[in-house]
DNA sequence: TTCATGCTTCGATGGTAGCCGAAGCATTGT
DNA sequence: ACAATGCTTCGGCTACCATCGAAGCATGAA
């Protein structure tokens, strides 16, 4: 009775927007945690519990077990074959990832990501910050450059020491959702969030639980003259 | 806005059940036509029609018209090598297509295809037929052999000039949905089709539209003995 | 023209699956 | 032992989409 293999049953595995998204997060071939993907997709743990166990039913990835986290990889480098094949045939037809993840466009323009910044604007900042030479970025490790250090003590009173911590990284790379740009995390991209809160041009949504990061009129501006590229 | 490549909207185009099959029919790289593709999926035309336009808008398959039909071919080998990929993914952990199209267990055992049978046991026939060598095939074109004909006589009382007509072939090779294998059409995959009926081996179901097709008990027994693999 | 065939569009229906709230395990830290 | 964190399971809700009937266009045949 069995006749080929079911290609619209693993077809369907990619084919979820929530799915589709975790996949191409994990595409730079780093574990990611249960809830790590759940962000990047923009979903809740339980729903993502629920993707990931159907994925790894799929054959997609692959679970490993780390003290109290979950860690997921894809399979193997066939797995990542065929998704670039899927992308490359997606975008030489135009269809580029518009609305992706959550529906609500202030999530995707700045939310919270743990507790740094992410979205459209933390995925410009880093930007920005690369492109001025404040950091330099190889893969995922982030370094803060001597120029980096003047500019964060002028501008925002961030001093190095302010950063040091025993485990944590200064810089880390994080991947954004919304497609596969990085935003900043680690010691300093908490603490330019919490510089943000305290110079009151953002603040978290008052709703509880919501991840979004509302700017204030004035902190958008600010942000703007700091971290902006020209075209906004 | 734009991100990246919208691997999710071109995965669920291949998701679907009803797509996948009309893709995997026309991965042998002949075009069909939109009712052929319909067939093929067990779905009605219009359900076939809206499917291909979605196909076709998703740069997967290419129409191409003729005459008052419609000829659909896959884009490129992109499409069918990422095809391909997805196929290996699903063999590898076993996934393979039991259910696929029609749910009905009676549709994907035995079936009218136009006016010929169709599903397992219409397989199931050139199969035996082929290892038999009563019939030779290449590609899509078979040919009876000596001992075909001689065959056909003896057991179900069919000569070779009741085959001839001026257009038609007297054998073809039609893809089965249910998987990338051949059963018999053409001229002779009618005379069977229509002997069976006649000796009251099978009859197609009586509620109109359907196009199951129900064998009796002996009828079962005969063909069996006739077209029979052994296991059954 | 008139009819038949192949395909498409429209409208309505139903089944499926994604989603989240609440609660339940498991592991780690205090 | 107790609390906190990460993840899972369960139940209900909602939205989407595949499906088909009926009708509307085309093309080709009589």
């Amino acid at each position: 009775m069995k006749s080929g293999p079911d290609i619209a049953m693993v077809a369907s595995l990619v084919g979820d927007p929530a799915r589709a998204n975790m996949l191409t997060a994990l595409m730079n071939g780093r574990a990611l945690t249960a809830s790590e993907l759940a962000q990047e997709a923009g979903i809740t743990p339980q729903t993502a519990s629920s993707h990931l166990s159907k994925l790894e039913a799929g054959g997609l990835v692959e679970p490993e077990k780390q003290g109290r986290h979950r860690y997921y990889r894809l399979t193997d480098d066939d797995v990542a074959g065929v998704l670039e094949g899927l992308a490359g045939l997606a975008a030489r037809t135009g269809h580029m990832r518009v609305r992706t993840g959550p529906k609500d466009p202030a999530l995707r323009r700045a939310r919270i990501c743990y507790d740094h910044l992410a979205g459209d604007l933390g995925v410009q900042m880093l930007d920005s910050l690369r492109q001025r030479q404040l950091v330099r970025q190889r893969k995922q490790d982030i370094e803060l450059t001597a120029e980096g250090e003047r500019f964060l003590a002028k501008h925002l009173q961030i001093s190095p020491d302010m950063l040091s911590h025993p485990r944590r990284p200064v810089c880390k790379a994080c991947l954004d959702w919304s497609e596969r740009r990085h935003h900043l995390a680690g010691t300093l991209g908490a603490a330019l969030m919490q510089r943000f809160a305290e110079l009151k041009w953002a603040a978290r949504d008052a709703t509880p639980g919501s991840r979004v990061v509302n700017f204030t009129r004035t902190g958008e501006k600010q942000f703007a003259a700091l971290f902006g590229s020209g075209q906004d």
